[in-house]
DNA sequence: GAAAAAAGTTTCCTATAGGAAACTTTTTTC
DNA sequence: GAAAAAAGTTTCCTATAGGAAACTTTTTTC
């Protein structure tokens, strides 16, 4: 049980760590946004006054920061050019990061050992990833191994290399999975896997959030 | 070629599919977003216009729908109140999912073959989630089997269950991978996998956007 | 390269957002 | 349950956003 919330600790903090691009600041400079979507966009001033309804000294003075516009503007920004509004808040350049790689050689992964399970992760030269594959070697062999359900957010693929496992679930009927078989659920709901065959079982399993 | 073209479409698709909860309607209630977050962190007025700087009166006036705010005051508000702006236009609900499931049996994924790979796909009755997976027989022996790199939006994790892989990419050396090996690399970078053992290579790889 | 056209900015006015204080409604205290 | 306190709303004023038209700057035409 005190076992059980070391883990989730620990994968709190390693998914914190996976995730943390989120926002910078709040201090965004509406106009510049504009604009730039606007220019991308091939639209003259008189073009996107078209579109928005607005009228383009309106437009010319949000965009110059002389203005501060008011949120029905900004739906009317949103539905006339056709953006989300978040978008206007996100950072100019979304910069999706390419060209990284991290290969991880059987059994050479970061270990982290539980009662229950043998965790290896894979790929942790890697942060700021949106996912974070594991192979798990399954010592638990009944729920109360565990005490509780395990429940955190996202979702999860599991897929079994090696023996027999039981994923239990909160809202389903155990479910048992042979080599080669796999399942995708959502976190959220309490899942548990156990080994069911002779050996203790070995998975990869893969979260997202 | 035009294989390769054919598999990009498909897996666009596919992943379009898996996304679209995007966002509903512009037609958002600023102010009952913000009474929502206020009453939710159980502030009052009084309270929240000390965090935020700006009058009770406004704060009112606002959540009543009375006044559409300007964008220097939603930047008050997000940082006072401490949230992103986003946080402000997103339906109230952000009805995280769960409880669902999809279990796939050892070769009953929805086969989709080209002439460099076999893919299975995996989880496929549910639809909106974070990952796709699929377990994938790999015909491709050289780079020439493709004639271009496969590059598309996301990340992936590649993690080999049988023979021996080499995975190509735009900005690294070949990499070799044994049964167990895995790699993560961003999805953005041209890469290809292709089987190196006697018998055609079988990997399972997962994607996330 | 001068004239015309297109794109963008500024001015000036009106409509409305933001704030202080008065007021009303709701909740708490005894 | 009356009095006091707290929470929320409305009023009224000032500051500022939004729009039409004049103006300036930039681009295109010949």
């Amino acid at each position: 049980m005190s076992d059980r919330k070391k883990t989730d600790k620990f994968f709190s903090e390693i998914m914190a760590r996976n995730k943390e691009q989120e926002k910078p600041i709040e201090q965004i400079q509406i106009g510049k946004q504009l604009k730039q979507i606007r220019t991308k966009n091939k639209l003259t001033l008189d073009e996107a006054s078209k579109l928005t309804g607005l009228a383009k000294s309106t437009l010319s003075k949000i965009e110059n920061e002389q203005v501060s516009p008011t949120f029905a503007v900004m739906q009317k920004l949103a539905t006339g050019l056709n953006i989300d509004i978040p978008q206007l808040f996100t950072a100019p350049k979304k910069l999706q990061s390419c060209g990284r790689r991290d290969i991880t050689r059987a059994n050479e992964g970061l270990s982290h050992i539980t009662s229950t399970y043998e965790h290896n992760l894979l790929a942790t030269q890697l942060s700021n990833k949106l996912m974070m594959p594991y192979m798990s070697r399954i010592h638990a062999r009944s729920f109360d191994d565990f005490g509780d359900w395990i429940r955190h957010e996202g979702e999860e693929f599991l897929f079994v290399i090696e023996g027999q496992v039981q994923l239990l679930s909160e809202f389903y009927e155990p479910a048992t999975l042979n080599v080669g078989d796999s399942v995708y659920y959502d976190a959220g709901m309490g899942h548990l896997a156990i080994s069911v065959s002779e050996e203790d079982a070995l998975i990869l399993w893969i979260t997202a959030q």
